[in-house]
DNA sequence: CCGACTTGAGTAATCGTTTTCTAATGAGTA
DNA sequence: TACTCATTAGAAAACGATTACTCAAGTCGG
């Protein structure tokens, strides 16, 4: 089944390669007339131009990939699925890379995305320093890179990251203005900005009403639900337990769920909870859950119109944005217990 | 920034580029000598072929390609990731393309997938008979597909999909030795294999224990979680509603438990669930959920080998594989009530 | 010692486009 | 009329690999 080339369009027209070119991708005149004969033969023989030619002609791809931690986070499902309308409507088609969190992974994706000279590349990076070295080998090749929900350090690119400061910041202050004084974070790593920024909307909201940053009250974890579970089952195992806790992500929520059920505790009757990321079980759950809720799809649909502006060339000088997030008021935050 | 080429690796070592290409795809027998000058050239120079280049040569490329109805839901993201895993192993990178459950979507996308001539294309179809035909052109390109989680209609491809009979009437069976009599069902769209299946498991479970199928405890939604919701609501608003519930999907449970909370229902005091597909927050909800778990990774990973074996020649007669499904008892199923 | 056969390496064709150059035609101007 | 300048289309050169073909130099058996 081999498939008519354009050199077959061209004799079935009666003009030269160049002309079937021209009209196809009509960057030069051509004679009314001939531009009919071309494009009756091309709709009789049913022709569609080999993609992979024109590839290695132009040197380029109609390609972008998405490089992402953990595929099975909803978070980056969504993010990825935002990016994937604006490309597809610009035809692009996307390719989704699961690094698992591992440096090599990462590496060896950017490596073969490099090679196959993919248009542009949004990036979730792993390790914020590290990564970067990779991502200015790609830049050289002259791919586009948007860094999503990361800061890359010295890496000359856009970067789309969701208000986590302020997203933070709104939901403490709301567990404290219920009346609760001891509120408990559990975190994500430092070595991330996001996690960082939680973090510092917690303490900020502490702050501003006053009240001390208790270290005893936070725990660092991987960002898995394992690890949540855990940190939640010993923090709220202690005598002085708190009334209140923030759930830095998603994954962290479903560990500290875990924890909370074996514990046997009531939410919001003995401890309140608010969630960073919104889920689509949130609403569902026993009882319905409050969260800090991220624009996902925006996020990557604007990760998506940055990259393909840089592809169209655009020089600005890169630059961060950042998008807000909603509060979104459930059940599972409730007034302090006296 | 330009790279280097074979030619000016074959300089830099004193030989031709047959030879470096040679050395490279160690497919002709080449001096030992030569091969360590030409891999050293290839070291000094940081030379890394041009995939473009060889894609047009070979009339092949390196990627292959998952169309699913909708990334968004963990069932395919979790097949995806699977796949993801087989073929990153085999040197693939994977395209992920969402259809949506529009048909002329994936139209779309299998045109522009067999246009770059992906090696190969796993295919959750959105429409057992139409897309079908679509199917049979991209395999006249000589492209392998397979087909998952659907039954492709006089496609002579490859299929992967779970024991969807087996999975429902073993759940089903529990519930009714459990003591319930009034069984209800929130089903599937019957268009699609796997939503039929289950609905017969269900009724087979009914017959095994001379039960009669009533349709009043039948619903028939979308997937679609606010379908179910609706579905749900109806059924459990009738004066002798079911005491227990099989919910076809993760989707339909998220709907279905909505609509328990708002009713004010107790799970399982008043009534009893069953979910096909685990979740990964079943295990951290109020209570937690018992549910009939597919291979979901697996799933993939077996689409992925029968995928591959089909792009390195095989010509084995298609043929329709089923996995296994695990039923995992936790909370949310009781004994009737009196 | 010579022909047949094997082995290793180079030459050049090829994949299907895009694009540069060149040539031809026609319009406009002096 | 002759000359310039657009405009349009064809011929041919890329793009960077793979691979069919060719040929030189051994190797081996008779």
């Amino acid at each position: 089944m081999k498939s008519p080339t354009m050199k077959e369009v061209a004799q079935h027209a009666g003009v030269s390669v160049a002309t079937v070119s021209r009209v196809l991708n009509d960057n030069a005149a051509v004679d009314g007339e001939l531009r009919q004969r071309v494009m009756s033969a091309i709709e009789h023989l049913r022709y569609r131009p080999n993609r992979l030619a024109r590839n290695l002609r132009t040197n380029s791809t109609k390609t972008i990939a998405i490089v992402v931690p953990d595929i099975e986070n909803p978070f980056f499902v969504s993010v990825a699925r935002g990016l994937e309308e604006v490309a597809f409507r610009a035809g692009y088609t996307v390719m989704v890379c699961n690094t698992d969190d591992d440096l090599d992974r990462e590496s060896a994706y950017l490596q073969v995305l490099g090679d196959e000279l993919v248009a542009g590349i949004v990036v979730c990076a792993t390790d914020e320093r590290r990564s970067a070295e990779q991502v200015r080998k790609i830049l050289d090749k002259g791919i586009a890179v948007v860094s999503l929900d990361r800061r890359l350090e010295n890496a000359a690119v856009d970067g789309v990251l969701s208000d986590n400061f302020g997203g933070t910041r709104t939901a403490v202050s709301y567990l404290i203005e219920q009346g609760h004084r001891r509120v408990g974070l559990i975190a994500g790593p430092a070595k991330y900005a996001p996690a960082r920024e939680r973090r510092m909307g917690y303490e900020q909201a502490l702050i501003d009403h006053g009240l001390p940053i208790n270290p005893e009250l936070i725990k660092v974890t991987n960002f898995k639900s394992s690890e949540a579970e855990a940190a939640t089952e010993e923090l709220l195992s202690s005598a002085d337990r708190p009334t209140a806790l923030f759930l830095s992500s998603g994954n962290v929520a479903i560990g500290s769920l875990r924890a909370i059920r074996h514990l046997g505790l009531g939410i919001p009757s003995d401890i309140s909870l608010i969630i960073f990321d919104d889920l689509d079980w949130a609403a569902a759950y026993n009882p319905p859950l409050t969260v800090v809720a991220q624009n996902t799809r925006q996020l990557g649909g604007l990760a998506g119109d940055l990259l393909l502006q840089r592809i169209r060339g655009s020089s600005e000088p890169p630059h961060e944005r950042h998008l807000p997030t909603q509060f979104v008021v459930r059940g599972s935050a409730g007034r302090a217990p006296q």
